[in-house]
DNA sequence: CTAGGGCTTCGAGCGCGCTCGAACGCAAGC
DNA sequence: GCTTGCGTTCGAGCGCGCTCGAAGCCCTAG
């Protein structure tokens, strides 16, 4: 997913102990910079997603693009806009299937407004939910590193329990795969 | 992805103020309590993932079980470590494939555990970055809450920069999606 | 005049991680 | 004896989000 690479680019030129609040959000692709109107490529660009990708969003019906007079895609501000908020919201793990449904909502008027603030509301919590399990996975994960020794030195009394996968290999290690078996690629 | 539970429960049970340190990784699934042998029902309900997982895992060369008299799975102590550890890993993102390296590392014995520990430190990091991620998606996404009115009540300015899609809606809207094109599935 | 590059549409294909169906075996309970 | 239920293997299928290839048009540079 190339779409990452824009939160990438925004984390470095944000460096990593920047105080991250709503303040940073504006630097990220600061719809100011948006021109009036923009080719495929630019926006592909200005995104870091592939053009390929900005057709299917159109195919998918999250926005309207309209052409010039070679058929080619002219993305007005508006769009590129809506673009901007699209890549976020996929970036931070929106499906497809609700980003249609909000712009869907966006689309019908401005009676739907509390209900696209519904969904906001809940990505939010997803969100937030994922960040934890996260932050769980990691604190884990920087246990196993410490019974590895890490940072600890040799020898750590290796009684594992956010481990499992190997306890520093006993003695009648090496226990080869499994003679073939129809297995799941492993090239 | 059914695995997400075990951690939505784990999270559940420490609530959602604990310190969220390695205390909490021992309650996750203590080893401590898992016994000397289990039937594929109870370690899928153990991990909360389904039978068709954990025979996916094992096809993978993730793990080996032994078969009763009956040729129905045993699982020892040892794989149930591993698949703790292997699922752990899995809902903090690392692919298969990765899965399959460490695991092929492991097998190989002891003069692998350097390069073990850099998967994990690698893993670490793709995981803080993740996390920063995901906590500027937050922002971004509190941000437009706000500009909703999510509490600051109706009328805020609507300027947009963490928005987009939608600039509470103008007067010329609704405009229809767009006549029928070839769409991508849109039910 | 020609070659190259970038755009268009359409539909097919892919990588991932499961998830399921079919066809079967075995054991306990009614 | 038969059903129910849980297990087995094998291979196919699926949902997601792209990603790509083919065939063709138009513009510009050499």
């Amino acid at each position: 997913m190339a779409t990452d690479d824009l939160m990438t680019r925004a984390l470095e030129t944000l460096g990593d102990d920047a105080p991250l609040s709503v303040e940073a959000i504006h630097s990220l692709t600061d719809p100011a910079d948006v021109p009036e109107s923009m080719t495929i490529a630019e926006v592909a660009d200005l995104l870091d997603i592939s053009p390929h990708t900005l057709r299917y969003y159109e195919r998918a019906g999250l926005v309207e693009v309209a052409r010039d007079d070679h058929g080619h895609r002219v993305y007005d501000a508006e769009a590129v806009r809506r673009l901007v908020f699209l890549t976020r919201m996929r970036l931070s793990g929106m499906p497809m299937r609700d980003l249609q449904h909000y712009i869907s909502l966006v689309d019908a008027g401005k009676e739907t407004v509390s209900e696209r603030l519904d969904m906001l509301l809940e990505h939010r919590d997803t969100i937030r939910r994922r960040i934890r399990e996260l932050t769980l996975s990691l604190a884990a994960t920087e246990y196993k590193i410490a019974t590895y020794g890490g940072s600890t030195g040799p020898d750590v009394q290796t009684f594992d329990l956010a481990a499992g996968a190997d306890r520093t290999p006993l003695p009648h290690e090496p226990s080869r795969p499994s003679p073939g078996r129809s297995e799941v690629s492993r090239k």
